[in-house]
RNA sequence: GCUGCUAUAGCUCAGUCGGUAGAGCGCAUCCUUGGUAAGGAUGAGGUCGGCAGUUCGAAUCUGCCUAGCAGCUCCA
C-alpha cells in the first residue's frame, strides 16, 4: 500500500523525471500560444529540471521567460489531460506536417523501420514523444516552475547544424521546495572557484596575456607547489622514476604518436607547418612520447618491466575560445603525469596501482566521495573516424579493462565515444558548481603507441615484444585540481596545502618583537606563516584573518608575553584559549602531518 | 568555434534624456596602543576595456576587436 504512494512521490526518481518531462510539454505548449511561429525541436528531463529547445526567429529575453512561467501557470490551472495515442509513420508525418514542424519530422524519419510513433495531447497541444506522463497538467504546481535560463544549444547536439534556443527550467511539487532549491544554487555559486580564487588572490588573468593563461598569484603558487612536491614524494615511494622531458619538439615526433594528424589545430606551433623544407616545432600538448624517450634509452629486457615514469609535466592546447573557463579549462596547464610500460601479465597488477594511487590522492585532498567513475569506450560509429587500431585490439584493450575494473569492484558507468585515439580510459570525473562534469583523473590503457614508437623490449625466450602502456595521472591537472579544491572547502583550503597557515595577530606593537621571533621560529621548521604588523584593533586583524581563511590565528599581547603563550583562533573552531608555544607548534605539525581536512 | 549576456577607481557597484564622473571598501598620511569579526580624521586615485563611426558634443548610440560570464560543441 505505503509502497504504492512512494511511487508518486518526488523522492522517486522515475516520478520526477516524469513530472519534470510533463513540465516541458507544458512549456512548449506556452511557447506555442505565445509565439506560435516558434518549432518545436526535443524536451527532455534531465538531472536537475527539464530543458525545451526552439527554433525562434529571435532569442528570448528574461521577459519572455517570465511571461511563460505565467503561460504554463495558465496551463497547470487548466488541467489538461495527457492522453498518449499512437500513429502509423504515414499519418505521424502527416500529422507533424500539418503543424509545420520540421524538427519533428526529422526525429520520425530518424525512427527505425518497425518503431511504435507516439504521441501525447493535452487541450490544443499534441507533441511526438515516448513518454511517459503525468495524467493531468493540473498535477504540476504552476507557482513551482522556475524557467531558469535561455541559451543556444545546437539541433541534435551536431556543431555544423543549426543552433536553437533552449530553455531550461526546474519545478517542485511545493514552491518551498522550488525557493529552497535555488536558495541551494545561489550558496553553491558563492564557492564558484572563478570568484572566489580571484577574490582571494589564488589566480588572475590579464587581457594582454590571453584567454586561457591565468597567472597564478603567490598563494594559488604555493598551494600548487605543495601538491606537486606531495605528489612527487608519494609517486617516489611507490616506485616512480622521475623524469624532466622537453616542452616542445619537432614535428616528426608529434607525427610518429599520430597526435599531428589528431590534433595539428589543436596544437601552438613554432613555424610553418606546411613548410616540408624548414623545421617546425610544436609546445607539447602531450607528454607521451617524450617520456617514452627514457625507456626508449636503450635496449629493455623484460626484467626491466614494470617502468614507471613520473613527470610534473607542463603541457598546451590551443582550446577553442569559447572553451576556456576559470581554472578548469585553461591553455597551459600542468599534470601530474605518468607512463607505465608493462609486460602484458602486470597490466592488472600495475592498473591496480594507478587507481590506488589515484584514489589515495583524491581521499586525502578530501575530494574522493564526491567522485564518478567513468569506463571510457570507442565507438566505431564515430563520424570523424577518430579511433586508431582494428577492432580486435579495441575488443580486447576494452575487455582487459573492463575484466580489471570488475575484479577491483568499481562502480563505473560507460561513456560510449569518450576514449582517447589510442585506447580506453578510467576517467575519475567531478562536478563543479554549476554542476558541469570535467576529469580530474584518468587511467588509460594504450596498445597502439609502443608499436608505433618501436618500444620492444626481449622476453623470457630472448624474443621481441611489445609491451603495454598505462597513460595516467595522479592528481589530475593542478590547475584544475586547485579550483575544485577551492570550490569544495569554500575557499578554506585545509592547513596542510594552504598558502598561508598561521598569522600572528600582534594586540598592540609592544608585541610585535615577540611574534617576529616565534614567526622566524615556526618559518625555520617550514610552515607557512605571516605577521599582522599593522596598526590596526585586533578585531580588525581577526575579521580580515577570518576573510581571507588563514587556518591558524596567534593572537599575542602582553598577558602572552608576560606567560610565555599565544592565544591561537582557529577560522573555523574560534577561540582556543591561551597555550605555550611548543604546545601550539605540537598542534599545528599533527594538523599538517595527518593532512586534516582542517 | 556557436548563442546570449557583461566590461566605469585596486575591489564591489551607482551614473536618469547624449552635455567631460560618484559611493562604500581598499590605499597613503596623521591621531589612536586597542585582547577575539570593521576606531577616527584628512588625502591621493579614472583616456569610463581598445579602435573606428554617428553627433556641435559619446561612459551613454552604432560597428569591429579584446577580455570576462553562462550554455552548446570540443577536450590527446
Amino acid at each position: 500500500m505505503s509502497d504504492e504512494k512512494n511511487l508518486y512521490t518526488f523522492e522517486n526518481p522515475e516520478y520526477r523525471k516524469t513530472y519534470w518531462h510533463t513540465c516541458s510539454h507544458v512549456l512548449a505548449q506556452a511557447m506555442k500560444r505565445l509565439h506560435p511561429e516558434v518549432k518545436l525541436a526535443i524536451g527532455p528531463a534531465i538531472e536537475n529540471g527539464f530543458y525545451y529547445d526552439f527554433d525562434t526567429p529571435r532569442p528570448f529575453t528574461p521577459e519572455d521567460l517570465t511571461a511563460l512561467e505565467g503561460e504554463m501557470r495558465k496551463i497547470c490551472k487548466e488541467k489538461l489531460k495527457l492522453e498518449r495515442f499512437e500513429l502509423p509513420r504515414g499519418e505521424a508525418i502527416r500529422l507533424m506536417e500539418e503543424q509545420d514542424e520540421p524538427y519533428k519530422l526529422e526525429l520520425i524519419a530518424d525512427l527505425p523501420e518497425d518503431a511504435v510513433i507516439s504521441f501525447y495531447r493535452q487541450g490544443e497541444f499534441t507533441d511526438l514523444c515516448a513518454g511517459p506522463h503525468l495524467d493531468s497538467t493540473g498535477r504540476i504546481k504552476g507557482n513551482a516552475i522556475k524557467l531558469t535560463s535561455a541559451t543556444g544549444a545546437y539541433w541534435r547536439g551536431d556543431s555544423s547544424r543549426k543552433m536553437l534556443q533552449r530553455i531550461y527550467g526546474v519545478a517542485f511539487p511545493k514552491k518551498e521546495e522550488l525557493d529552497a532549491y535555488l536558495e541551494q544554487q545561489a550558496e553553491a555559486l558563492k564557492r564558484d572557484h572563478n570568484k572566489l580564487g580571484r577574490e582571494l588572490e589564488y589566480f588572475t588573468t590579464v587581457e594582454s596575456i590571453g584567454q586561457g593563461l591565468p597567472v597564478l598569484l603567490p598563494k594559488g603558487a604555493r598551494t600548487i607547489q605543495v601538491l606537486q612536491r606531495w605528489v612527487e614524494d608519494e609517486e617516489q615511494k611507490r616506485g616512480y622514476l622521475l623524469t624532466k622531458t622537453p616542452l616542445m619538439a619537432k614535428r616528426d615526433l608529434y607525427r610518429i604518436s599520430g597526435h599531428w594528424d589528431h590534433y595539428l589545430d589543436g596544437m601552438f606551433i613554432l613555424g610553418d607547418p606546411q613548410d616540408e623544407e624548414k623545421e617546425c616545432f610544436a609546445l607539447r600538448p602531450m607528454t607521451c612520447p617524450f617520456q617514452y624517450q627514457v625507456y626508449l634509452n636503450r635496449q629493455r629486457s623484460y626484467r626491466d618491466l614494470p617502468m614507471r615514469l613520473g613527470e610534473t609535466s607542463t603541457l598546451f592546447r590551443n582550446e577553442d575560445s569559447g572553451e576556456m573557463h576559470g581554472l578548469i579549462r585553461v591553455r597551459q596547464f600542468t599534470i601530474s603525469e605518468g607512463h607505465l610500460i608493462l609486460r602484458p601479465d602486470q597490466l592488472e597488477e600495475e592498473f591496480k596501482g594507478c587507481l590506488e594511487l589515484a584514489k589515495y590522492c583524491l581521499e586525502t585532498v578530501g575530494m574522493l566521495e564526491q567522485c564518478t567513475f567513468r569506463f571510457s569506450q570507442w565507438d566505431p560509429a564515430n563520424p570523424n573516424n577518430k579511433y586508431e587500431g582494428t577492432a580486435q585490439q579495441w575488443e580486447q584493450a576494452q575487455a582487459a579493462m573492463g575484466q580489471i575494473l570488475d575484479d577491483l569492484g568499481v562502480n563505473y558507468e560507460v561513456g560510449v565515444d569518450e576514449a582517447a585515439f589510442y585506447g580506453p580510459k578510467l576517467d575519475i570525473q567531478y562536478h563543479n558548481v554549476f554542476g558541469k562534469e570535467d576529469t580530474i583523473v584518468t587511467i588509460q590503457i594504450d596498445m597502439l603507441l609502443a608499436e608505433k614508437f618501436g618500444m620492444y623490449y626481449i622476453d623470457e625466450n630472448g624474443e621481441k615484444a611489445l609491451p603495454y602502456i598505462i597513460h595516467r595521472t595522479s592528481l589530475g591537472c593542478y590547475e584544475r585540481t586547485l579550483a575544485y579544491l577551492i570550490e569544495r572547502y569554500a575557499g578554506a583550503l585545509p592547513t596542510w596545502m594552504a598558502p598561508e597557515q598561521v598569522r600572528f595577530l600582534p594586540v598592540t606593537d609592544r608585541a610585535a618583537d615577540y611574534c617576529a621571533g616565534l614567526a622566524r621560529e615556526l618559518e625555520g621548521q617550514g610552515f607557512r606563516v605571516e605577521v599582522d604588523y599593522r596598526n590596526e584593533k585586533i578585531g580588525k586583524k581577526i575579521r580580515e584573518a577570518q576573510l581571507e581563511k588563514v587556518p591558524y590565528m596567534l593572537v599575542v599581547g602582553d598577558r602572552d608575553m608576560e606567560n610565555g603563550t599565544v592565544s591561537p583562533r582557529h577560522r573555523a573552531d574560534g577561540d582556543l584559549g591561551a597555550m605555550s608555544f611548543a604546545d601550539f607548534t605540537q598542534l599545528l605539525r599533527g594538523v599538517v602531518e595527518r593532512k586534516e581536512q582542517k
